[in-house]
DNA sequence: AAATACATGTTGCAAATGCAACAATCTTAT
DNA sequence: ATAAGATTGTTGCATTTGCAACATGTATTT
């Protein structure tokens, strides 16, 4: 009975759990950039995240990087250029499986400004928690890791 | 105690839920994107989700339609334009608040590339949904709700 | 009534992003 | 051993997107 009224009701997109995803997804991109425009920083919200990816895995290449910030190679090449040119990473030639690559590593003053800003965006990211209670934040991160984990089975990230 | 380990806890951005939030986002648009050009479609995945809102929406103007989308009125007009230009959708001049406006309604061959497109996306659409517990996917919903509340409160999104 | 402010939509420009092609280097196959 | 394929990174080009400026028409203020 009620499997039967739910395969009859008709399914917009825009009602679906992904589109919602990419709706919410964009408030909080707006906040970001918000947040960055008041701090008026010497980087933008995009590199603020990869130079903290960096700093969360050192020593990776930079398609290592890529996979981690679901970006292809060339757009992450493109931001760790800007990065390096402003100081805040480093890059090495090295080999991986006796391939030639460029790992990554954040600078000091890399360091400095992560963790600046980091610390800058505490309180909002505080609040932004608390508006959950302790178990469904436990189960929206779950869910989320759910939602990637199906989606990787279906359809390969090629980057 | 536990508290205290929270707060002393150093928080990094790409650890927080509005992180997850846009990496789990990125999976899904890359869901979509696969799955039409399986289909290869006469329209590209923004145009259906815009052509969803439209025929959820029925005789709203362009900048209503572009808050429920989340994207500029600029970039709105564009889609439309694209839109409208294949026949799916139809703009008539009409004032609102004594104001002109260009009202959009969906047209029928619009109605059935989109009824054909909702139908083919059904089968993963529920698979999606499956992944998750009834009450799962009702907290997963109210959370992102509450996200965009707590957002909204505060930065306007200007539209 | 004139001027200022506001609302809606469009155009131009710049930044971000992805895709395809390429270079260089290593592995595997015939 | 030579050819084909795979891996990593870069460059060029096209698309998407947003922001600022503009045009048009309305409301408000002085």
């Amino acid at each position: 009975m009620t499997t039967k009224e739910k395969d009859l009701k008709i399914m917009h997109y825009t009602d679906s759990p992904s589109y919602e995803l990419e709706l919410t997804s964009k408030y909080c991109k707006a906040l970001l950039i918000k947040l960055f425009n008041q701090v008026c920083s010497e980087i933008t919200p995009e590199e603020f995240a990869v130079l903290d990816t960096v700093s969360c895995h050192k020593g990776f290449c930079q398609r290592d990087l890529a996979k981690l910030i679901l970006r292809d190679r060339a757009n992450t090449g493109r931001v760790l250029d800007s990065l390096e040119k402003k100081g805040f990473i480093k890059r090495s030639n090295d080999t991986k499986n006796n391939r030639l690559v460029r790992i990554v590593n954040i600078t000091p003053s890399g360091e400095v400004i992560l963790k600046e800003l980091t610390l800058r965006f505490q309180p909002i990211h505080e609040k932004m928690c608390k508006i959950f209670s302790e178990e469904d934040l436990l189960i929206l991160r779950a869910s989320l890791k759910k939602v990637r984990e199906a989606i990787s089975q279906i359809v390969d990230m090629q980057i």
